[in-house]
DNA sequence: GATGAATGAGCCTTCATTCAT
DNA sequence: CATGAATGAAGGCTCATTCAT
């Protein structure tokens, strides 16, 4: 929730502004991001800064959110598919588009995944908006769907079914980000692709051999 | 390695700054603590504290060796029976004695945890003295013999299951300690060991319905 | 070179802190002159001065560079004259506007000459842009040719003499700064000026009785 | 002026703080110089030193003193032959067994350069215990003398010539030290010795082509 | 609306010296 | 007599935020 000032920016100045916070904002945590560099880099001035955003945490909120909005562009075919596919095609999809996100936009992706990593639980669901609690139902919900259709066995404990699925999906991710640089990601997006079939494979069947 | 000084130091006074310092890392990054906040919560001059340490990084690396020694004493029965073990079983064990270790111990676990969320590679190589990739070879092995003795099915990848393995791992105490109170992880400790079982019985098993 | 904010400070305001620095940087090595009684004495915020300088270096640069343009001033004319001079008349010349301008402006000098005295090579030669060797070349490039104009004898080593030269331009501002108060300096500028004429005397003629 | 307790010390442990110590002091000015470094590398208590010293100061006075005592057994030959040679061969032998003593022993005479590179006045006269005016009085003498015998011309300047011959005689060494590694000049010996006569021969004729 | 200077608390670290044991 | 823990001021530097222009 920038102020108005912000949007009243010709573009280009906003844009680098956007670009330059998206950069430190994937580098570094919350608290380790600096806001001297950001306006320094992108060649405004200070004040100028808080003339569009309340503060820090204001500028954070507005440049995770574009960042979420960007991925849910990826996510959107997933989303409007989900009546018509089956559960695992579901995570395959959504794994997949997660991957191809990051590939494709590894800063982006790189600040929620900072995101994620913050501690203060009040200051993520203050940023969030809603609790964390919350944000996590749509899984448990799905995979109770895929239970009534026999998809799922009705042995698994949704719950926990839900966890494992969201931060399996995080962990890949962090993966690519952390120990990965943004070049060998992009050489290897097929590779990685592959992996995630891999890890669905596993998912589908259990590590048991029959 | 703190310098002798610090082992000359009267228990009761050592054992308060480690006490503090453990606080901190567990609360904080190591970018975020705080030597000033430490040193006046312990008492002690802030010289008094490089009498002991090095450095900061010094003492962070002692805070996080004394909770990976804790850690180890969970593990150490587990490390004794990997061999006579089935698979499920081992990866059974070691989450169990990793959710037990985190629920009777939350702020050493949440410095191990601070520290997996790093994201500095180098930083974090220079702090374990070997490289990530290394550290992560145990379970590839393990997965390995598993295959051989037909316990885990041969269609499976093992470096990505290797890493399902460790990621989920990090992911319940992760959950724990950033999700819920001390309190309320000490209370509900059967609880989470259900949920445990619950995982594994996906992990082995599969999602699918059969 | 400082940053564009310190030219666009009050003039008054300016004028303080460079008078603080250089009385700072006057009496002290780089090493001992303190940040922290530069901004107290110029009676602005610490953070203040990081606003206008990079750093300590970047302050210490631009004051030995100021001190060094002023001594320019009495050079010019020096230099302007270097072909019409007789070699003897031209080190002269040299010192006298070299003590002159030690008289007129001794903290200038001081600075200057503190940082003679610095032992870290490469700070020296980080600071001043070039090698040390290359900056000592002049005179030998001066003597060369007062040897080919017969005014100087050909006997004489080239280098030798240029380290002489040079050396002995130092140790009369060295002398001058550290033993006599800047009162003593001021109210004594014609007994210095007929020193160095003495000392020419000697130089041109060396020690031996004829 | 050490304590007497310096003096009951084993010799060993008094040597290995020498040492130490001068060699901290033959690389740092007297501030930047460390208390707590010395007593690291020597291995001693920092209490102890304080048993062994006033303070500071008195550690550097001492060693100073060493420095000074050594160079005058360096010197003591040409003390003792001061009647008998000429003026020229005097300061000739003066900075010949300065080099020397540089050569062979450049810490002990970087201790001596570094204390001449001080900037206070006050601290300096109170090391030496008397002042810098006196001190320099010798060679003034010398010169009165070599009038006298007709060595000296009669038309140069006493006080001027014995500031000359002094300062040259430490710019010779500080060059050494200062922009060469103690391999350059222990290799360089004969060829530094070259370097000083031909500075006498200029000394002695002087700049001017006859 | 834009600017950017000012702020002062905070950062980690080093210092010479003291003094209880 | 030796020890070394304790001290706290000082070191250079960075920070997010404010506010007069």
């Amino acid at each position: 929730m920038p102020k108005q000032t912000f949007f009243n920016l010709p573009e280009e100045k906003r844009e680098k502004l956007i670009d330059v916070a998206t950069d430190e904002f994937a580098k570094n945590s919350f608290n380790s991001a600096s806001i001297t560099k950001i306006v320094e880099k992108a060649g405004i001035a200070k004040g100028s800064l808080y003339q569009y955003f309340e503060d820090k945490k204001d500028l954070y909120k507005y440049i995770l959110e574009l960042s979420a909005n960007k991925k849910k562009e990826y996510l959107i075919e997933w989303m409007n598919r989900l009546q018509h596919l089956s559960f695992i095609e579901m995570i395959r999809e959504l794994y997949v588009k997660g991957v191809a996100f990051a590939a494709d936009n590894p800063r982006l992706a790189g600040i929620a995944n900072n995101f994620m990593k913050e501690n203060d639980t009040k200051f993520k669901e203050e940023i969030l908006g809603i609790s964390i609690e919350k944000s996590n139902q749509l899984f448990e919900q799905l995979i109770e769907n895929a239970k009534n259709k026999g998809e799922v066995s009705r042995n698994i404990d949704t719950k926990v079914a839900a966890f494992l699925v969201t931060n399996l999906n995080t962990s890949i991710v962090d993966y690519m980000l952390t120990y990965m640089t943004y070049e060998e990601i992009f050489q290897n997006k097929e590779e990685l692709l592959d992996k995630v079939d891999k890890m669905l494979f596993i998912m589908e069947n259990g590590f048991k051999a029959k």
